[in-house]
DNA sequence: CCAATTATTCAAAGCGCTTTGGATAAATTA
DNA sequence: TAATTTATCCAAAGCGCTTTGAATAATTGG
């Protein structure tokens, strides 16, 4: 059913029957409610193809998946768009994923702005001076960043939490129990958070007086093998830490297996602090959490990305938005006060 | 820039640039590779929703996420449209991701269909006679099962696993290697997938003259917390089971947790085998895989989804398809004879 | 009661593409 | 060379909606 052939059951021409529908004021409150209890009698909604040519509007926003980033395509993702759909389905969004290879993802950004199929998009899992940024702006199609990029010289919205400070944090915490052997099992540093947790787990170790030892950092992709394998190998050094600080639970995962395995009993042996997206599959949040953790909602994350990009697309000329959000530091039963003897 | 103002460009008739772009044999050889350079060149893509709008095809296929369902919107998820994303890109298509509440699901598929925003829909996490199904058929909807449902009338297409089986087979090995106390954390049972998986270990067990103890079975939502905690519950009872089926890694590493924690090593203690959707963030196939495990690729199955449903709506007419892959039986590191001296 | 507002409704143009049915130019045939 | 076929290209209609500008009906004021 079209509109046409709506308006005709209503005996009212288009122009009313569209008005009716979309909130304007020219038309009485009285065939308002007419039409609106006859689109749903017969489940008429308008054509979404015609409605957004017409309007110049796609109502969706987008996402560009490269194949080849394992860090993005992962379980993060799926959290981070649960937030996002959300909020758009409020608004009337939806959301456009275009999977692409290793090359085509500068080609899949200047396709969905000639192609206009897309009234903005996020950007996700941003490096240092990312190249995207700068091609959105040329392209002028709005964006918002999930996380930062570093040495940009034109301002851009992005919305990210404070991973340095997170880190700092969760590094000062441990140096309070008395640790000052902390192994680092990051994320791959090109990725923009990782390299800020770095900097921030140098700072306070640093402020400390403790020097960085490079012998017990890692940065890998975040999976559990790779934490089972750094943790043994780390551990069967000499002299090895009192503490792991990682970067996420999947990696922590392995850690555990790795000091089970090892006749060591996480938080009396060895302490562990892990970076906790709160992902819903992998729940760590008891009334005593089995980790402690740096805290902060992927899916929150997702929600507040998807607010800011509907702000940015509904006021086009506007300033740039950013936004920075604090981990919260969460003590669970991962952590302890260094043993002394040792 | 539009078809017009491009063909004015070329001093060429919109009629003749669209056919040219499109593959029409009507326009010669020599025009249609100037109107491709051009096109590349003035980087003009045809407009979205005004080619759907003509066409009628919106090159898109639909997914659509109910939020409460946690077993959803997870792991899973990602990597499944890891895959259908990387066919449908390949055939110009995108996917349409819709986020709705609790109860909005019927309704989200009624304006799919009538706002005609999308060619198709895939539909996971089939249940037992699964309302969507039928309601699909109604409004004439080409789709996809992701799984299958059962107690369904009407054929409809469908791609799945064979749960039954796989399951059924990790038990016989099980049995093979001496144990006859096997528990089962399964997922929720009301998926269709679950049901099936617990069909297959209850068929190998009775075949085997092993009777069924519901104490050693649970049923829960895939997490690492259920994992452990079912594993610490289950093997403090009296007569402990020498060996688990776990429905996914993701348990499965809780299970591991609570075997080291009470001194049992896996393998040698207790026998572990999963199912292994080889998810990309949780690998576990190395030269000899942490787990023995039923695998088979939820990438793979995404792909092979999209294509089917492709196929679908290529061909209105046509049959419907069904596809049933057999999971790989894998032997890892986690399963071993049973102890004779317990 | 008639003119001036104001509240409703509508006809028609336009969004940017595809596609039908011709028209024109070139090539072929008799 | 004229008639026919074939290869190119094009004008215009249509996809289903929104929206401008105008018409009509209802209301108000003097």
């Amino acid at each position: 059913m079209n509109l046409k052939q709506f308006s005709e059951i209503l005996k009212l021409s288009p122009t009313t029957v569209s008005r009716a529908l979309n909130g304007f004021p020219e038309v009485s409150e009285k065939t308002r409610t007419r039409v609106q209890n006859a689109a749903k009698e017969h489940n008429y909604r308008p054509n979404t193809q015609a409605k957004s040519l017409a309007t110049g509007r796609s109502m969706a926003i987008g996402h560009v998946l490269p194949t080849f980033k394992k860090e993005i395509i992962n379980p993060i993702f799926s959290d981070f768009i649960a937030g996002t759909g959300e909020v758009l389905s409020k608004s009337g969004y939806h959301m456009a994923l275009t999977v692409v290879e290793d090359q085509g993802e500068e080609a899949a950004y200047r396709d969905m702005a000639s192609k206009r199929s897309v009234d903005g998009v996020i950007i996700h899992g941003p490096r240092e001076n990312d190249s995207r940024i700068a091609l959105l702006q040329e392209l002028g199609m709005p964006f918002l960043v999930h996380g930062r990029a570093q040495q940009m010289e034109t301002p851009y919205s992005w919305f990210d939490v404070n991973n340095r400070r997170a880190f700092k944090r969760a590094t000062q915490l441990l140096i309070s129990l008395g640790h000052r052997r902390i192994a680092l099992l990051n994320g791959l540093e090109y990725m923009d958070f990782a390299a800020r947790r770095r900097r921030g787990y140098e700072q306070a170790l640093t402020e400390a007086g403790i020097s960085i030892d490079s012998n017990i950092m890692r940065s890998e992709e975040m999976m559990e093998p790779y934490g089972f394998a750094a943790t043994m190998q780390i551990m069967q050094q000499p002299n090895p830490p009192t503490a792991f600080l990682v970067s996420s639970v999947i990696p922590a995962l392995g850690v555990q297996r790795a000091l089970l395995k090892l006749g060591l009993q996480p938080a009396t042996d060895v302490s562990i602090v892990i970076h906790d997206d709160q992902l819903s599959f992998l729940p760590i949040d008891a009334d005593r959490p089995m980790f402690t953790s740096t805290r902060s909602s992927i899916k929150d994350a997702g929600k507040r990305c998807a607010a800011m990009l509907l702000e940015q697309i509904n006021n086009p000329g506007g300033e740039t938005l950013t936004e920075l959000w604090e981990a919260e530091l969460v003590i669970g039963e991962s952590t302890g006060v260094v043993k002394t003897s040792l």
